[in-house]
RNA sequence: GACCCCUUCGUCUAGUGGCCUAGGACUCCAGGUUUUCAUCCUGGCAACACGGGUUCGAGUCCCGUAGGGGUCGCCA
């Protein structure tokens, strides 16, 4: 039989990276068994089920590469057939209806769960069983007339003949229901494989509270779909071997279940920005740029494109993530860019640097041709002639024209900045900062 | 509280009874390269939760303890 798994998200906007995670455990673990990967949208709950929200979802999963088999489902176009089922139940004497509480609410539609000791093996955690005594009817039509989640969940994956639920370990007690509502239900059980949870920075479940919990934060925050793929997929999961960074492709192509951690895994940024990095790095160049330019639009700035095409050369290989760009590039497009307070007290305000700040603008002026290479070696002559040692040339020079202490080689910077420019910026240095 | 699950370096993990004086990666630290910064290279720190078994031999199997987590809704 084909193999079909499912994601089942409620459409709330913000999709959990937990929940992504499992979609995307699903979609890897469905193209690893050539099978299909379908999605399952739980719009029951009308007030945040919005269409912007659906959208929001759609989006997540697009940016992520995941790619949906057929149509989706929507759940919201179920409820008759959750409805019917719960009758046939109800006449067969496997359901009942009861006042429950005594509440006055009317009357719902109870599954009588079968009194027997319940097992199944979990594709991941192995046997798990639960003792009669210890499972309860529960609710499957409520007094309203609505379906509830168990019986909702369960018609539709037998009705899109879902073959392995992979989800999160929070539902294993769940499990032992809706395996007994199959079974009442006349349905094949399919076989399920619960993972467990991801949790935050301070080793807790992640919370709405926490910033980076949705998937569109990563995105904001500069990280590249493919990276957190890959990252997320080696969060509770790995191929056996020593490989880390992997394609997509080696991704399907290694991925089963047996190989999922039981236990909890921690999100470590670091390391997701470390991989990020090295995607980064990776990324053709036409790409870099294009991400690159989006940054400065987004960000206002206006950036003419040869310009900008020799800007990002130089911070090509520092930057470890998209949101990194922007900050990075700042001083080269705007003359209005902060001076960093310890920079500036560390390395300008110092005796004799307005000397060297005011001899290199002599010298950058008195240049037949200013280029990365004749700036690069004025400096080195300078240094030498003077004595001044190497930090106390290019340093002062680097914070005047840019601001802050670190960034790309100093010479190319300043061949990209042109000589007006670099000439205007040490005068407002010298202006600024003389001791 | 009841039921269920989990437990290898700070973090993600390898490890399926001898190949483990426990390997890799991130982080961190030190040195080197770069006559600036970052990169890069080399090296280092650092773990089998604890206690009993079983066995010639246990990180690997069993039992218990502790700690962590999940679930106990007419939410999903």
């Amino acid at each position: 039989m084909k193999v079909r798994t499912r994601f089942a998200p409620s459409p709330t906007g913000n999709v959990h990276i937990g929940n992504m995670r499992a979609a995307i455990y699903n979609w890897l673990f469905a193209r690893h068994m050539g099978g299909e990967f379908l999605l399952r949208v739980e719009d029951t709950d009308i007030e945040r089920s919005t269409p912007e929200a659906i959208q929001a979802l759609l989006d997540a999963m697009d940016w992520l590469g995941l790619d949906v088999d057929g149509e989706p489902l929507y759940q919201t176009t179920r409820q008759q057939a959750h409805l019917d089922a719960a009758e046939a139940l109800l006449s067969k004497g496997m359901a009942y209806k009861e006042d429950k509480g005594g509440m006055g609410q009317g009357e719902c539609v109870i599954f009588r769960m079968p009194g027997t000791d319940s097992s199944f093996v979990d594709g991941i955690k192995g046997e798990l069983t639960k003792k009669a005594e210890n499972m309860q009817d529960f609710v499957i039509v409520r007094s309203n007339g609505t379906p509830v989640f168990h019986l909702a969940n369960v018609m539709d994956d037998i009705e899109q003949g879902i073959t392995h639920v992979i989800r999160g370990d929070d539902h294993i007690e769940n499990t032992f229901r809706h395996i007994a509502l199959y079974k009442a239900l006349g349905a094949e059980v399919p076989n399920f494989a619960h993972l467990p949870m991801i949790t935050n920075a301070q080793g807790k479940p992640y919370s709405k509270r926490d910033g980076d919990a949705f998937v569109g934060d990563f995105r904001e925050k500069g990280f590249l779909p493919e990276a957190l793929f890959n990252y997320l997929t080696l969060l509770g999961w790995s191929p056996g071997d020593d490989r880390e960074i992997m394609t997509r492709e080696e991704l399907v192509e290694a991925f089963t279940l047996e190989r999922c951690q039981s236990s909890a895994a921690q999100v470590d940024l670091k390391k997701l920005t470390w991989m990020n990095g090295e995607y980064m790095l990776k990324l053709p160049n036409e790409e870099f740029e294009a991400l690159a330019f989006q940054s400065l639009e987004t960000a206002g700035i206006d950036a003419e494109p040869e310009y900008a095409e020799q800007v990002f050369k130089l911070i090509r290989e520092r930057v470890k993530t998209v949101a990194d760009i922007v900050p990075m590039v700042g001083f080269f497009f705007s003359d209005d860019f902060e001076y960093d307070e310890k920079a500036v007290k560390k390395k300008l305000l110092k005796d004799g640097v307005a000397d060297t700040l005011g001899n290199m603008k002599t010298i950058f002026q008195g240049l037949d041709v200013f280029n990365a290479e004749t700036a690069d070696k004025a400096l080195h002559d300078f240094v030498e002639e003077s004595g001044l040692g190497f930090g106390a040339v290019m340093a002062p020079v680097r914070i005047a024209v840019s601001g802050v202490q670190s960034g790309p080689d100093l010479a190319p910077v300043l061949a990209v900045l042109g000589r007006n420019r670099v000439i205007a910026r040490l005068d407002r240095a010298l202006a600024l900062f003389s001791a």
